[in-house]
DNA sequence: ATTATATGTAACTGTTGTTGTTACATTATT
DNA sequence: AATAATGTAACAACAACAGTTACATATAAT
């Protein structure tokens, strides 16, 4: 969804965007794109405004932007669950095999995002314009 | 989760063990470690027996079962959040940013799945072993 | 065979996290 | 000053998951 917003901002490069129109393209609130864009300014890849006629923009060229970044700094949390009970401190297993996995995951999530990496959100908009019948002019 | 379950399993090589067991161990309820070993079965990483006296054990040895195979038999959907709401057709880039993500997510899911499997089983028991103070013998 | 034991499964509850919605204070442009 | 936009809080709706209880079924032990 953070790239959905972003991919459009990306369309409209330089532009400031608002957040009603950004919700109307991706089909929700507009309180749920700020409080996404939220997160996208603290990562430094949005710049937004506060008064009339204003809006968001990207704080780069999209081909500056990668989506490792986007990940990071919209999924805050692991992708890996974490049991809510605390394990049974009695089993040797229990008591030490978080710490165990914590690092196999902390490697394997990596992995990912250098996948992520890989892909810039230039390169995104490039494959969407290529795919097919989708080039219709945007028409908001 | 899942991991410990199997982790516990390989502590008892070849015994099996009642979900009743292995749900003490994990602090949980039998009835979810039973949920959790259905998946498993149909991974084949698991046998489990029905009647008295019977359990659950690891159907190969903790070297030949690496990660990948747990979080493919556990994680049955994709880490990346899909919108509840269809995008705006209205929208060329709401219209076809979902098929070009998902060859993007499913290359990097693919990277994390091959990270994963490069830990097996067994290697996470050693690690855990060697991992400081925890070398009481289980209780139960 | 009968009994004891363990799984498979259904139904329900509780919790958590996310999305969506409304409302409003704040801030910048015009 | 008026307008238009964000930031933010409070709350409802919803889905996903953990947990619980209950019970039918199947196997092993006696």
């Amino acid at each position: 969804m953070a790239v959905h917003v972003l991919a459009v901002l990306a369309y409209k490069e330089g532009d400031r965007v608002t957040s009603a129109l950004l919700a109307a393209s991706i089909n929700t609130n507009p309180v749920i794109v700020r409080r996404l864009l939220l997160a996208l300014q603290r990562a430094k890849l949005v710049e937004t405004g506060k008064g009339a006629g204003s809006g968001s923009r990207l704080s780069r060229s999209p081909g500056r932007i990668n989506l490792a970044q986007i990940y990071r700094a919209v999924e805050d949390c692991e992708p890996f669950a974490t049991p809510s009970r605390k394990p049974n401190t009695a089993c040797p297993v229990g008591h030490c095999i978080r710490r165990t996995l914590d690092k196999v995951f902390a490697s394997a999530e990596s992995a990912l995002e250098r996948d992520l990496e890989k892909t810039t959100l230039a390169g995104v908009i490039t494959a969407v314009q290529a795919s097919g019948n989708c080039t219709r002019k945007k028409g908001h």
